[in-house]
Formats: structure tokens, sequence, C-alpha cells
DNA sequence: GTTGAGCGTT
């Protein structure tokens, strides 16, 4: 399965970190896949919202999809977030996804870091 | 008419 052979990647990944205590950073990986969002780079600028949720809506029902926009110029940042109904789903869209080629690019998927408010923008764990 | 690692206005 292949949430699980994720989870194993991500913690040799973890482990493997400097400057971080091994057991945190895995903490942090498993928390991560505890969630169904998904964090998308290397985005051409010329996707939008519709076109990311159409590149991912082959491995389950994407509820939401979403381009980050600069908020001054209004151009794409290149990256984006997909969000599913499950966490079996994304792990799928992980598995298939991450390192495939899309509009002439090549993406980047992997869980994303649990969204924090401001205040915390600099913890770590 | 530009860029290329990253982790999001609610």
């Amino acid at each position: 399965m292949a949430f699980f052979n994720k989870l194993g990647s991500l913690t040799r990944q973890s482990i493997s970190q400097k400057g971080q205590v091994p057991v945190v950073s895995m903490l942090n990986s498993i928390r991560c896949m505890s969630s169904s969002r998904l964090f998308i780079g290397g985005l051409p600028w010329s996707t939008d919202d519709q076109t990311l949720k159409d590149a991912f809506s082959g491995f389950g029902e994407v509820t939401e999809a979403r381009v980050i926009m600069d908020r001054e110029t209004g151009r794409s940042r290149g990256f984006g977030f997909v969000h599913y109904d499950s966490v079996e789903n994304a792990s799928e869209a992980v598995a298939a996804m991450d390192g495939q080629d899309l509009g002439g690019k090549t993406v980047r998927v992997s869980f994303a870091k649990e969204r924090r408010p401001h205040y915390q923008r600099e913890l770590t764990f």
C-alpha cells in the first residue's frame, strides 16, 4: 500500500535530516501524513486552480485545489495545494504524481505541512 | 513579456 511505503520513505528521510532531532522530524512526517492536504510545487506559471484540480482528480475526490497567487501582482507563485476527501487518496496521488511532468514542468507532490497561525511560523514543532 | 525553492488571505 502506497501509504505505508511512503511512511517508510519519509521516516528514513527524516532520520537523515540535519539539525533536527530525528524523532521530532519523524513525528512531523507522520503528522503531515494524517492529513489529506498535498503541497504541489514546480507548477508552470500558467497553471490555475481548475488546471490543478483536473490534473489531480484521478485519484479520488478533490475537495479543493488552489494555486497560490502573489497578492500584489496576481501571478502564480508556482505552487499550490490539493485537498482530497481521504488520506488514502491523497497518498495515491503523491505516489502517482510526484516527479511527473505537468505542462512541461516536473512537479513535486508531497504532504503539506500543517498550516499554522502566523505567530507560530518559526516553530518546528 | 522577468522567477523555480518553497508550504496557503478566510
